[in-house]
DNA sequence: GTGGTCTAGACCACT
DNA sequence: GTGGTCTAGACCACA
Protein backbone atom coordinates (compact mmCIF):
# COMPACT_ATOMS: atom_id res chain seq x y z
CA UNK A 1 0.00 0.00 0.00
CA UNK A 2 1.51 3.50 -1.15
CA UNK A 3 0.22 6.84 -0.35
CA UNK A 4 1.06 9.74 -2.41
CA UNK A 5 0.47 13.06 -1.27
CA UNK A 6 -0.22 16.21 -3.22
CA UNK A 7 0.84 18.93 -1.28
CA UNK A 8 -0.35 21.71 -3.64
CA UNK A 9 -3.79 20.22 -3.68
CA UNK A 10 -6.68 21.82 -2.46
CA UNK A 11 -7.91 19.00 -0.15
CA UNK A 12 -5.53 19.34 3.16
CA UNK A 13 -3.16 16.91 3.79
CA UNK A 14 -5.47 14.29 6.12
CA UNK A 15 -8.14 13.84 3.50
CA UNK A 16 -5.91 12.87 1.43
CA UNK A 17 -4.61 10.43 3.64
CA UNK A 18 -7.45 9.30 4.98
CA UNK A 19 -8.96 9.18 1.03
CA UNK A 20 -6.45 7.08 0.34
CA UNK A 21 -6.51 4.82 3.30
CA UNK A 22 -10.66 4.25 2.19
CA UNK A 23 -9.33 3.02 -1.56
CA UNK A 24 -6.99 0.63 -0.23
CA UNK A 25 -9.89 -0.64 1.58
CA UNK A 26 -11.98 -0.98 -1.22
CA UNK A 27 -9.44 -2.25 -3.30
CA UNK A 28 -9.01 -5.11 -1.00
CA UNK A 29 -5.57 -3.79 -0.33
CA UNK A 30 -5.65 -3.36 3.31
CA UNK A 31 -7.58 -6.13 4.91
CA UNK A 32 -9.89 -6.25 7.76
CA UNK A 33 -7.48 -6.47 11.16
CA UNK A 34 -4.59 -5.69 9.36
CA UNK A 35 -2.47 -2.95 10.89
CA UNK A 36 -1.28 0.48 9.58
CA UNK A 37 2.03 2.49 10.08
CA UNK A 38 2.06 4.20 13.10
CA UNK A 39 1.68 7.94 13.37
CA UNK A 40 5.06 8.68 13.21
CA UNK A 41 6.13 6.39 10.85
CA UNK A 42 3.76 7.85 8.62
CA UNK A 43 4.47 11.10 8.98
CA UNK A 44 7.95 10.55 8.24
CA UNK A 45 7.21 8.43 4.87
CA UNK A 46 4.99 11.11 3.55
CA UNK A 47 7.20 13.83 5.24
CA UNK A 48 4.27 15.79 7.15
CA UNK A 49 3.88 16.04 10.30
CA UNK A 50 2.74 13.69 12.93
CA UNK A 51 -0.43 15.30 13.73
CA UNK A 52 -1.62 15.59 10.31
CA UNK A 53 -1.91 11.56 10.39
CA UNK A 54 -2.97 11.58 13.33
CA UNK A 55 -6.04 13.96 12.15
CA UNK A 56 -6.43 11.53 9.30
CA UNK A 57 -6.16 8.66 11.25
CA UNK A 58 -9.37 9.77 13.77
CA UNK A 59 -11.14 10.52 11.28
CA UNK A 60 -11.00 7.07 9.65
CA UNK A 61 -11.61 6.23 13.20
CA UNK A 62 -14.73 8.47 13.58
CA UNK A 63 -16.28 6.90 10.28
CA UNK A 64 -15.75 3.53 11.65
CA UNK A 65 -12.47 2.88 9.42
CA UNK A 66 -9.89 1.63 11.70
CA UNK A 67 -9.68 1.10 15.43
CA UNK A 68 -6.63 2.65 17.20
CA UNK A 69 -5.94 0.36 20.30
CA UNK A 70 -3.26 1.67 22.98
CA UNK A 71 -0.51 -0.55 21.96
CA UNK A 72 -0.84 -2.07 19.06
CA UNK A 73 -1.24 0.96 16.92
CA UNK A 74 -4.16 1.83 14.35
CA UNK A 75 -5.99 -1.52 12.74
CA UNK A 76 -8.64 -1.83 9.84
CA UNK A 77 -12.09 -2.10 12.10
CA UNK A 78 -11.92 -6.07 11.93
CA UNK A 79 -15.48 -6.71 12.96
CA UNK A 80 -17.59 -5.50 10.76
CA UNK A 81 -17.19 -2.51 8.43
CA UNK A 82 -19.77 0.68 8.54
CA UNK A 83 -22.44 0.13 6.41
CA UNK A 84 -24.18 1.78 3.60
CA UNK A 85 -26.79 2.81 5.64
CA UNK A 86 -29.95 5.55 5.00
CA UNK A 87 -27.83 8.19 6.10
CA UNK A 88 -24.12 7.32 4.30
CA UNK A 89 -26.80 7.05 1.57
CA UNK A 90 -27.89 10.21 1.93
CA UNK A 91 -25.01 12.16 2.31
CA UNK A 92 -23.41 10.64 -0.57
CA UNK A 93 -26.49 12.10 -2.73
CA UNK A 94 -26.01 15.33 -1.15
CA UNK A 95 -21.95 15.19 -1.95
CA UNK A 96 -22.90 13.54 -5.45
CA UNK A 97 -25.49 16.14 -6.35
CA UNK A 98 -23.13 19.16 -7.61
CA UNK A 99 -21.17 16.95 -9.29
CA UNK A 100 -24.26 15.90 -11.61
CA UNK A 101 -25.61 19.66 -12.06
CA UNK A 102 -22.14 20.32 -13.27
CA UNK A 103 -22.79 17.64 -15.56
CA UNK A 104 -25.98 18.56 -16.64
CA UNK A 105 -25.36 21.88 -17.28
CA UNK A 106 -22.96 20.83 -19.22
CA UNK A 107 -24.77 18.64 -21.36
CA UNK A 108 -23.79 15.52 -20.16
CA UNK A 109 -26.70 12.41 -20.35
CA UNK A 110 -26.91 10.14 -17.73
CA UNK A 111 -25.43 7.39 -19.81
CA UNK A 112 -21.95 9.20 -20.38
CA UNK A 113 -22.30 10.06 -16.33
CA UNK A 114 -22.32 6.29 -15.31
CA UNK A 115 -19.62 5.29 -18.06
CA UNK A 116 -17.65 7.61 -15.67
CA UNK A 117 -18.88 5.82 -12.66
CA UNK A 118 -18.22 2.72 -14.37
CA UNK A 119 -14.65 3.61 -15.23
CA UNK A 120 -14.14 4.46 -11.42
CA UNK A 121 -15.61 1.25 -10.65
CA UNK A 122 -13.34 -0.74 -12.13
CA UNK A 123 -10.14 1.53 -11.26
CA UNK A 124 -11.18 0.19 -7.77
CA UNK A 125 -12.53 -3.16 -8.10
CA UNK A 126 -10.15 -5.00 -10.65
CA UNK A 127 -10.86 -8.10 -10.36
CA UNK A 128 -14.42 -7.59 -10.88
CA UNK A 129 -15.38 -8.73 -7.39
CA UNK B 1 -34.96 30.20 -8.60
CA UNK B 2 -34.47 30.55 -4.79
CA UNK B 3 -31.52 30.23 -3.01
CA UNK B 4 -30.81 28.64 0.51
CA UNK B 5 -27.71 29.03 2.01
CA UNK B 6 -27.03 26.59 5.25
CA UNK B 7 -24.36 28.85 7.42
CA UNK B 8 -23.54 25.62 9.19
CA UNK B 9 -22.32 23.59 6.13
CA UNK B 10 -18.49 23.12 5.36
CA UNK B 11 -19.39 24.47 1.79
CA UNK B 12 -17.69 27.37 1.87
CA UNK B 13 -21.02 30.09 1.47
CA UNK B 14 -19.93 31.31 -2.17
CA UNK B 15 -19.37 27.48 -2.95
CA UNK B 16 -23.04 27.00 -2.38
CA UNK B 17 -23.88 30.00 -4.27
CA UNK B 18 -22.17 29.09 -7.31
CA UNK B 19 -23.46 25.47 -7.25
CA UNK B 20 -26.93 26.25 -6.44
CA UNK B 21 -26.42 28.64 -9.74
CA UNK B 22 -25.25 25.70 -11.90
CA UNK B 23 -28.10 23.70 -10.51
CA UNK B 24 -30.87 26.40 -11.62
CA UNK B 25 -28.60 25.97 -15.04
CA UNK B 26 -29.26 22.21 -14.84
CA UNK B 27 -33.04 22.09 -13.60
CA UNK B 28 -33.67 24.16 -16.60
CA UNK B 29 -34.82 27.47 -14.35
CA UNK B 30 -32.14 29.48 -15.90
CA UNK B 31 -31.87 30.05 -19.23
CA UNK B 32 -28.60 31.11 -21.47
CA UNK B 33 -29.40 34.96 -21.60
CA UNK B 34 -31.08 35.68 -18.44
CA UNK B 35 -29.82 37.93 -16.21
CA UNK B 36 -28.72 37.21 -12.35
CA UNK B 37 -29.43 39.42 -9.51
CA UNK B 38 -27.53 42.13 -8.79
CA UNK B 39 -24.40 41.72 -6.54
CA UNK B 40 -25.80 43.72 -3.65
CA UNK B 41 -28.94 42.58 -4.00
CA UNK B 42 -28.56 39.43 -4.05
CA UNK B 43 -25.93 39.85 -0.82
CA UNK B 44 -28.81 41.45 0.42
CA UNK B 45 -31.12 38.92 -0.04
CA UNK B 46 -29.37 35.82 1.38
CA UNK B 47 -27.89 38.30 4.42
CA UNK B 48 -24.09 37.93 3.45
CA UNK B 49 -20.98 39.68 2.45
CA UNK B 50 -20.61 41.23 -1.06
CA UNK B 51 -16.99 39.68 -0.97
CA UNK B 52 -19.20 36.00 -0.78
CA UNK B 53 -21.67 37.04 -3.77
CA UNK B 54 -18.88 38.49 -5.84
CA UNK B 55 -16.49 35.17 -5.51
CA UNK B 56 -19.58 33.34 -6.48
CA UNK B 57 -19.92 34.80 -9.44
CA UNK B 58 -16.43 35.16 -10.37
CA UNK B 59 -16.14 31.45 -10.23
CA UNK B 60 -18.95 30.95 -12.21
CA UNK B 61 -17.40 33.33 -14.52
CA UNK B 62 -14.26 31.50 -14.68
CA UNK B 63 -16.34 27.89 -15.25
CA UNK B 64 -17.65 29.96 -18.17
CA UNK B 65 -21.30 29.84 -16.70
CA UNK B 66 -22.10 32.93 -16.75
CA UNK B 67 -20.92 36.46 -18.33
CA UNK B 68 -19.97 39.95 -16.23
CA UNK B 69 -20.45 42.96 -18.29
CA UNK B 70 -20.62 46.30 -16.72
CA UNK B 71 -24.05 47.32 -17.71
CA UNK B 72 -25.95 44.58 -18.40
CA UNK B 73 -24.73 42.95 -14.59
CA UNK B 74 -23.93 39.34 -14.30
CA UNK B 75 -26.18 36.88 -17.12
CA UNK B 76 -25.77 33.28 -17.89
CA UNK B 77 -23.96 32.42 -20.74
CA UNK B 78 -25.77 33.11 -23.74
CA UNK B 79 -23.63 32.04 -26.35
CA UNK B 80 -22.10 28.90 -25.66
CA UNK B 81 -22.13 26.82 -22.38
CA UNK B 82 -19.18 24.98 -21.15
CA UNK B 83 -18.78 21.46 -22.75
CA UNK B 84 -17.81 18.38 -21.19
CA UNK B 85 -14.17 18.14 -22.91
CA UNK B 86 -11.87 15.27 -21.73
CA UNK B 87 -10.19 17.88 -18.71
CA UNK B 88 -13.97 18.29 -17.24
CA UNK B 89 -14.45 14.57 -17.39
CA UNK B 90 -11.00 13.98 -15.85
CA UNK B 91 -11.64 16.39 -13.25
CA UNK B 92 -15.04 15.04 -12.57
CA UNK B 93 -13.28 11.37 -12.44
CA UNK B 94 -10.86 13.04 -9.29
CA UNK B 95 -14.16 14.07 -7.64
CA UNK B 96 -16.09 10.90 -7.92
CA UNK B 97 -13.34 8.66 -6.98
CA UNK B 98 -13.20 8.98 -2.88
CA UNK B 99 -17.00 8.72 -3.06
CA UNK B 100 -16.94 5.59 -4.86
CA UNK B 101 -14.28 4.38 -2.91
CA UNK B 102 -16.22 4.97 0.37
CA UNK B 103 -19.36 3.49 -1.27
CA UNK B 104 -17.01 -0.09 -2.11
CA UNK B 105 -15.61 -0.06 1.40
CA UNK B 106 -18.96 -0.14 2.96
CA UNK B 107 -20.02 -3.01 0.20
CA UNK B 108 -22.61 -1.05 -1.93
CA UNK B 109 -22.50 -3.01 -5.91
CA UNK B 110 -22.30 -0.66 -8.86
CA UNK B 111 -25.71 -0.60 -9.48
CA UNK B 112 -26.86 0.09 -6.02
CA UNK B 113 -24.61 3.74 -6.93
CA UNK B 114 -26.01 3.78 -10.18
CA UNK B 115 -29.82 4.35 -8.40
CA UNK B 116 -28.34 7.06 -6.32
CA UNK B 117 -27.24 8.79 -9.55
CA UNK B 118 -30.55 8.18 -11.29
CA UNK B 119 -32.28 9.47 -8.29
CA UNK B 120 -29.96 12.39 -8.44
CA UNK B 121 -30.61 12.79 -12.00
CA UNK B 122 -33.84 12.60 -12.23
CA UNK B 123 -34.14 15.54 -9.51
CA UNK B 124 -32.10 17.72 -11.98
CA UNK B 125 -34.26 16.73 -14.81
CA UNK B 126 -37.77 16.16 -13.89
CA UNK B 127 -38.94 16.76 -17.45
CA UNK B 128 -36.50 13.47 -18.67
CA UNK B 129 -35.34 15.95 -20.95
CA UNK C 1 -19.74 32.51 32.96
CA UNK C 2 -16.27 31.89 34.40
CA UNK C 3 -13.99 29.05 33.22
CA UNK C 4 -11.35 27.96 35.71
CA UNK C 5 -9.07 25.54 35.27
CA UNK C 6 -6.84 23.21 37.03
CA UNK C 7 -3.45 22.62 35.36
CA UNK C 8 -2.93 19.95 37.69
CA UNK C 9 -5.63 17.71 37.13
CA UNK C 10 -5.26 14.62 35.67
CA UNK C 11 -8.96 15.36 33.18
CA UNK C 12 -7.27 16.74 29.63
CA UNK C 13 -7.85 20.80 30.10
CA UNK C 14 -10.01 20.55 26.57
CA UNK C 15 -12.03 18.14 28.63
CA UNK C 16 -12.09 20.71 31.37
CA UNK C 17 -13.66 23.27 29.29
CA UNK C 18 -15.35 21.20 27.57
CA UNK C 19 -17.48 19.82 30.94
CA UNK C 20 -17.40 23.39 32.54
CA UNK C 21 -19.37 24.90 29.14
CA UNK C 22 -21.89 22.00 29.42
CA UNK C 23 -22.15 22.93 33.10
CA UNK C 24 -23.05 26.65 32.01
CA UNK C 25 -25.48 25.06 29.34
CA UNK C 26 -26.90 23.06 32.47
CA UNK C 27 -27.01 26.11 34.74
CA UNK C 28 -28.86 28.18 32.44
CA UNK C 29 -25.97 30.38 32.16
CA UNK C 30 -25.08 30.01 28.73
CA UNK C 31 -28.65 30.18 26.56
CA UNK C 32 -29.10 28.66 23.43
CA UNK C 33 -27.69 30.99 20.29
CA UNK C 34 -25.33 32.65 22.71
CA UNK C 35 -21.63 33.09 21.40
CA UNK C 36 -18.89 31.54 22.70
CA UNK C 37 -15.42 33.57 23.12
CA UNK C 38 -13.47 32.59 19.86
CA UNK C 39 -10.80 30.43 20.13
CA UNK C 40 -8.16 32.36 20.19
CA UNK C 41 -9.70 34.88 23.18
CA UNK C 42 -10.59 31.79 25.61
CA UNK C 43 -7.00 30.58 24.84
CA UNK C 44 -5.35 33.55 25.78
CA UNK C 45 -8.04 34.39 28.87
CA UNK C 46 -7.48 30.89 30.11
CA UNK C 47 -3.27 31.01 29.30
CA UNK C 48 -3.31 27.57 27.21
CA UNK C 49 -2.92 26.81 23.86
CA UNK C 50 -5.29 27.91 21.31
CA UNK C 51 -5.49 24.41 19.68
CA UNK C 52 -6.88 23.50 22.96
CA UNK C 53 -9.51 25.22 23.23
CA UNK C 54 -9.81 24.46 19.53
CA UNK C 55 -10.33 21.01 20.55
CA UNK C 56 -12.89 21.36 23.43
CA UNK C 57 -15.11 23.37 21.07
CA UNK C 58 -14.47 20.54 18.38
CA UNK C 59 -15.87 17.81 21.20
CA UNK C 60 -18.59 20.10 21.75
CA UNK C 61 -19.94 20.08 18.35
CA UNK C 62 -19.57 16.63 17.69
CA UNK C 63 -21.96 16.05 20.64
CA UNK C 64 -24.06 18.63 19.31
CA UNK C 65 -23.65 21.47 22.43
CA UNK C 66 -22.78 24.10 19.91
CA UNK C 67 -22.31 25.21 16.41
CA UNK C 68 -19.30 26.19 14.58
CA UNK C 69 -20.14 28.84 11.91
CA UNK C 70 -17.82 30.29 9.98
CA UNK C 71 -17.68 33.97 10.68
CA UNK C 72 -19.67 34.06 14.08
CA UNK C 73 -17.80 31.65 15.54
CA UNK C 74 -18.87 29.33 18.06
CA UNK C 75 -22.47 29.45 19.48
CA UNK C 76 -24.66 27.50 21.85
CA UNK C 77 -26.86 25.24 19.39
CA UNK C 78 -29.53 27.56 18.88
CA UNK C 79 -32.16 24.78 17.10
CA UNK C 80 -32.24 21.87 19.22
CA UNK C 81 -30.03 20.97 22.08
CA UNK C 82 -28.98 16.97 22.02
CA UNK C 83 -31.80 14.76 24.07
CA UNK C 84 -31.37 12.07 26.47
CA UNK C 85 -31.99 8.99 23.73
CA UNK C 86 -31.97 5.56 24.92
CA UNK C 87 -28.12 5.41 23.29
CA UNK C 88 -27.22 8.35 26.18
CA UNK C 89 -28.46 6.90 28.64
CA UNK C 90 -26.48 3.98 28.05
CA UNK C 91 -23.61 5.44 28.13
CA UNK C 92 -24.54 7.36 31.32
CA UNK C 93 -24.89 3.87 33.09
CA UNK C 94 -21.95 2.82 31.81
CA UNK C 95 -20.12 6.21 33.34
CA UNK C 96 -22.22 5.54 36.46
CA UNK C 97 -21.48 2.08 37.08
CA UNK C 98 -17.77 2.49 37.94
CA UNK C 99 -18.77 5.40 40.40
CA UNK C 100 -21.65 2.96 42.02
CA UNK C 101 -19.86 0.08 42.41
CA UNK C 102 -17.19 2.05 44.25
CA UNK C 103 -19.98 3.25 46.75
CA UNK C 104 -21.27 -0.07 47.64
CA UNK C 105 -17.88 -1.76 48.01
CA UNK C 106 -17.95 1.03 50.35
CA UNK C 107 -21.12 0.46 52.06
CA UNK C 108 -22.86 2.87 50.82
CA UNK C 109 -26.70 2.42 50.36
CA UNK C 110 -28.64 3.79 47.60
CA UNK C 111 -30.61 6.57 49.30
CA UNK C 112 -27.21 7.61 50.63
CA UNK C 113 -26.01 7.73 46.84
CA UNK C 114 -29.09 9.45 45.63
CA UNK C 115 -28.59 11.98 48.60
CA UNK C 116 -25.06 13.27 46.58
CA UNK C 117 -27.03 13.17 43.42
CA UNK C 118 -29.46 15.24 44.90
CA UNK C 119 -26.47 17.51 46.17
CA UNK C 120 -25.31 17.91 42.62
CA UNK C 121 -28.77 18.46 40.95
CA UNK C 122 -29.23 21.45 43.58
CA UNK C 123 -25.75 23.13 42.59
CA UNK C 124 -26.53 22.84 38.86
CA UNK C 125 -30.55 23.80 39.39
CA UNK C 126 -30.37 26.53 41.55
CA UNK C 127 -33.33 27.64 41.09
CA UNK C 128 -35.54 24.13 41.25
CA UNK C 129 -35.94 24.29 37.88
CA UNK D 1 -15.41 -14.14 38.28
CA UNK D 2 -14.75 -13.32 34.80
CA UNK D 3 -12.84 -10.26 33.90
CA UNK D 4 -13.56 -9.00 30.15
CA UNK D 5 -11.26 -6.53 28.84
CA UNK D 6 -12.10 -4.21 26.08
CA UNK D 7 -9.06 -3.19 24.38
CA UNK D 8 -10.58 -0.50 22.10
CA UNK D 9 -11.95 1.19 24.98
CA UNK D 10 -10.84 4.71 26.20
CA UNK D 11 -10.24 3.53 29.70
CA UNK D 12 -7.16 2.32 30.25
CA UNK D 13 -6.40 -1.13 31.02
CA UNK D 14 -5.73 -1.50 34.62
CA UNK D 15 -7.89 1.21 35.13
CA UNK D 16 -11.08 -1.87 33.80
CA UNK D 17 -9.31 -4.53 35.53
CA UNK D 18 -9.52 -2.71 38.69
CA UNK D 19 -12.91 -1.42 38.29
CA UNK D 20 -13.81 -5.04 37.53
CA UNK D 21 -12.88 -6.41 40.77
CA UNK D 22 -14.48 -3.67 42.80
CA UNK D 23 -17.11 -4.50 41.18
CA UNK D 24 -16.86 -8.33 42.03
CA UNK D 25 -16.46 -6.91 45.77
CA UNK D 26 -20.19 -4.32 45.31
CA UNK D 27 -21.75 -7.92 43.93
CA UNK D 28 -20.50 -9.97 46.92
CA UNK D 29 -18.39 -12.58 44.44
CA UNK D 30 -15.22 -11.42 45.79
CA UNK D 31 -15.31 -11.96 49.53
CA UNK D 32 -12.92 -10.21 52.57
CA UNK D 33 -9.71 -12.72 52.69
CA UNK D 34 -10.37 -14.26 49.40
CA UNK D 35 -7.34 -14.38 47.32
CA UNK D 36 -7.05 -12.85 44.00
CA UNK D 37 -5.09 -14.48 41.09
CA UNK D 38 -1.51 -14.06 40.72
CA UNK D 39 -0.32 -11.02 38.67
CA UNK D 40 1.26 -13.66 36.43
CA UNK D 41 -1.81 -15.60 35.88
CA UNK D 42 -4.53 -13.14 35.46
CA UNK D 43 -1.97 -11.56 32.83
CA UNK D 44 -1.34 -14.34 30.90
CA UNK D 45 -4.99 -15.11 31.27
CA UNK D 46 -6.02 -11.69 29.96
CA UNK D 47 -3.56 -11.46 27.72
CA UNK D 48 -1.92 -8.45 28.37
CA UNK D 49 1.40 -7.45 30.19
CA UNK D 50 2.49 -7.89 33.19
CA UNK D 51 3.09 -4.10 34.28
CA UNK D 52 -0.88 -3.82 33.25
CA UNK D 53 -1.82 -6.54 35.99
CA UNK D 54 0.57 -4.89 38.44
CA UNK D 55 -0.40 -1.58 37.95
CA UNK D 56 -4.13 -2.51 38.88
CA UNK D 57 -2.98 -4.29 41.79
CA UNK D 58 -1.28 -1.62 43.49
CA UNK D 59 -4.13 0.97 42.34
CA UNK D 60 -6.85 -1.47 44.41
CA UNK D 61 -4.46 -1.73 47.35
CA UNK D 62 -3.66 2.30 47.65
CA UNK D 63 -7.21 2.85 47.92
CA UNK D 64 -7.47 0.18 50.32
CA UNK D 65 -9.84 -2.81 48.65
CA UNK D 66 -6.65 -5.35 48.75
CA UNK D 67 -3.49 -6.33 50.35
CA UNK D 68 -0.14 -7.82 48.88
CA UNK D 69 1.33 -10.08 50.84
CA UNK D 70 4.61 -11.97 49.92
CA UNK D 71 3.44 -14.95 50.33
CA UNK D 72 -0.58 -15.30 50.16
CA UNK D 73 -0.24 -12.42 47.21
CA UNK D 74 -3.24 -10.60 46.64
CA UNK D 75 -6.45 -10.85 48.72
CA UNK D 76 -9.45 -8.86 49.24
CA UNK D 77 -8.72 -6.85 52.06
CA UNK D 78 -10.41 -8.91 55.26
CA UNK D 79 -9.96 -7.03 57.93
CA UNK D 80 -12.04 -3.81 56.84
CA UNK D 81 -12.69 -2.44 53.72
CA UNK D 82 -12.72 1.04 53.11
CA UNK D 83 -15.50 3.24 54.20
CA UNK D 84 -16.99 5.91 52.69
CA UNK D 85 -15.77 8.66 54.34
CA UNK D 86 -16.25 12.53 53.81
CA UNK D 87 -12.93 12.65 51.32
CA UNK D 88 -14.79 9.70 48.88
CA UNK D 89 -18.16 11.31 48.88
CA UNK D 90 -16.42 14.53 47.75
CA UNK D 91 -14.37 12.53 45.20
CA UNK D 92 -17.64 11.15 44.00
CA UNK D 93 -19.44 14.28 44.11
CA UNK D 94 -16.52 15.51 41.59
CA UNK D 95 -16.97 12.93 39.70
CA UNK D 96 -20.74 12.96 39.28
CA UNK D 97 -20.54 16.14 38.54
CA UNK D 98 -20.29 15.94 34.36
CA UNK D 99 -22.54 13.35 34.03
CA UNK D 100 -25.20 15.61 35.90
CA UNK D 101 -23.90 18.51 33.89
CA UNK D 102 -24.95 16.50 30.97
CA UNK D 103 -27.66 14.64 31.44
CA UNK D 104 -29.49 18.20 32.79
CA UNK D 105 -28.35 19.63 29.69
CA UNK D 106 -29.83 16.87 27.69
CA UNK D 107 -33.35 17.95 29.39
CA UNK D 108 -33.24 14.99 31.94
CA UNK D 109 -35.51 15.25 35.01
CA UNK D 110 -33.82 14.22 38.37
CA UNK D 111 -36.40 11.39 38.75
CA UNK D 112 -35.27 10.41 34.95
CA UNK D 113 -31.48 10.31 36.68
CA UNK D 114 -32.25 8.27 39.58
CA UNK D 115 -33.73 5.81 38.18
CA UNK D 116 -30.97 5.15 35.68
CA UNK D 117 -28.86 5.17 39.36
CA UNK D 118 -31.20 2.28 40.40
CA UNK D 119 -30.93 0.32 37.56
CA UNK D 120 -27.79 0.53 37.89
CA UNK D 121 -27.71 -0.49 41.98
CA UNK D 122 -30.13 -3.49 40.94
CA UNK D 123 -27.34 -5.02 38.47
CA UNK D 124 -24.53 -4.49 40.91
CA UNK D 125 -26.94 -6.21 44.46
CA UNK D 126 -29.31 -8.36 42.48
CA UNK D 127 -30.16 -9.80 45.62
CA UNK D 128 -31.31 -6.81 47.51
CA UNK D 129 -29.08 -6.62 49.78
C1' DG E 1 -11.02 38.81 12.97
C1' DT E 2 -12.75 34.00 12.61
C1' DG E 3 -11.74 29.16 12.34
C1' DG E 4 -8.85 25.65 9.38
C1' DT E 5 -4.59 23.67 8.49
C1' DC E 6 0.12 22.59 9.17
C1' DT E 7 4.70 22.42 11.39
C1' DA E 8 8.20 21.43 14.99
C1' DG E 9 9.15 19.89 19.12
C1' DA E 10 8.09 18.31 23.82
C1' DC E 11 6.44 15.43 27.76
C1' DC E 12 3.48 11.84 29.42
C1' DA E 13 0.53 7.54 29.96
C1' DC E 14 0.18 3.08 28.59
C1' DT E 15 1.83 -1.51 27.39
C1' DG F 1 7.51 2.31 20.94
C1' DT F 2 2.56 3.58 20.77
C1' DG F 3 -0.89 7.16 20.87
C1' DG F 4 -2.51 11.36 23.89
C1' DT F 5 -1.83 15.93 25.20
C1' DC F 6 0.01 20.44 25.02
C1' DT F 7 2.73 24.39 23.34
C1' DA F 8 4.33 28.03 20.13
C1' DG F 9 4.13 29.96 16.08
C1' DA F 10 2.79 30.33 11.20
C1' DC F 11 -0.04 30.90 6.92
C1' DC F 12 -4.46 30.66 4.65
C1' DA F 13 -9.53 30.70 3.50
C1' DC F 14 -13.55 32.88 4.64
C1' DA F 15 -16.65 36.66 5.47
Amino acid sequence: MLLAIDLQSETPIYTQIAQQIIEGIAKGELIPGEGLPSVRALAVDLGVNLHTVNKAYHLLKQDGYVQINRKQGVIIEPDAMPIADEQFKKNLLERLRPLIAEAIARGMEMNQFEELVGTSFNELLPNGR
